[in-house]
DNA sequence: TTTGGAGCGGAACGCTTCGTTCCGATGATA
DNA sequence: TATCATCGGAACGAAGCGTTCCGCTCCAAA
């Protein structure tokens, strides 16, 4: 638009990019939004949108890939920090909780049929986090009951505030993540009630 | 329906209460869903509805300030229990999530104009929150920097908890809550980040 | 300078869903 | 038996959605 870009390529290239981003806020502030929002928050017409994705469950299945990519970043991420186990586990927690990225690959999941990439990239991220729990239990002080479900209901929880801007909505989330660490961090706690979510629970939500 | 029940009057009361309790059982799932969802819980036409209601705004309005009354109601509860001040506000607690009472409210607020007895009511309910964290301050061992606002959130963070059937979600809500239940109870933890949400903030969401 | 076509904006289309209305059936009551 | 409150559910119109399509713009090759 400003910039001198010559060419039109390099101002659909531009496009590109604006419309994945328009469409990750879009969708991460309402799953169910209509795809005219995202033509809109991206500053572009419909048919630019169609000239990329082939429908709307393309444009969905594109953002829950690249939000589960996302979380598997930050769960490397955090297993490849090798200072204290509690701070390298609440540290994950947060960045997570601030980009939102488990929590719109969940949210998505039901409104398309997931690809083998997707299924397995899904699994990995159980895998990776199943390993951030067992570490920050062993050396961390995470309480012993927790399990890889509580943290996708914990995201999902905190997923919903929703009050004020963006910058707001991040305050108030980081506030109830404060919370639930200060309740997680507790090697002695008693056991919790009721037995913690397991995979096919949660994603039996989405059934097509 | 099974009831040897004489006379069209006692069918048609009958039918008042299955449809209203219809409709919070389906409205507090889904607070988008149709008018005929309630219908078809409640096993009723759709006549039957509107012969009670005007329309689906009075039916929300109607089940907004029955879920106020009900909120109303625990913390009267609460506060007339004059026993451990920490044990009457964890069993509130418990109580308004199990019935989802102020969430539905909060919920429904939005989708109509709230009359002037919603309103007073909605301002009582501060009132009475407010005492209720007071008392637990200060005998109760809630930590100090807990305000109204941060219950209404917490109990909207625990609403959207939605796996399994109505059993399996209360069980995990109350584990959610246990969760956040032993993080409150610490009279001299650090101050939560960010400033708690105030009314104005809460409220605003459901402009018209 | 001309021109083919990639890229685009946004109106138009068809479909679904929803709130509401309406009509015919039913059965208790007088 | 006649009446009418009550009801079930089809019908209707409005709204919103995903998708398609038409015409315009403007770079780039000739």
């Amino acid at each position: 638009m400003t910039a001198p870009l010559s060419g039109r390529k390099a101002q659909a290239a531009l496009n590109d990019q604006r419309i994945l981003e328009a469409a990750r806020a879009v969708f991460l502030a309402d799953p169910n939004a209509p795809i005219s929002a995202v033509a809109e928050a991206a500053n572009v017409g419909i048919s630019a949108l169609y000239r990329r994705y082939a429908s709307k469950e393309d444009l969905l299945h594109t953002l829950a890939t690249d939000g589960l990519d996302r979380y598997l970043a930050e769960a490397g991420r955090c297993l490849a920090d090798e200072g204290d186990a509690w701070a390298a586990f609440a540290e994950f927690m947060e960045r997570c909780v601030d980009a939102g990225t488990s929590s719109l690959t969940a949210r998505l999941a039901g409104s398309f049929t997931p690809s083998d990439a997707l299924n397995q990239a899904g699994r990995r991220a159980g895998e990776l986090t199943y390993a951030i729990i067992a570490r920050t239990i062993a050396g961390g002080g995470l309480r012993p009951d927790i399990l890889v479900g509580d943290l996708s209901l914990i995201f999902e929880q905190l997923q919903t505030v929703t009050v004020g801007d963006a910058d707001r909505v991040r305050q108030l989330r980081r506030r109830y993540l404060a919370l639930y660490l200060a309740a997680l961090r507790d090697p002695d706690a008693p056991p919790l009630p009721g037995p913690a979510p397991d995979w096919a629970e949660l994603s039996g939500r989405y059934a097509r």
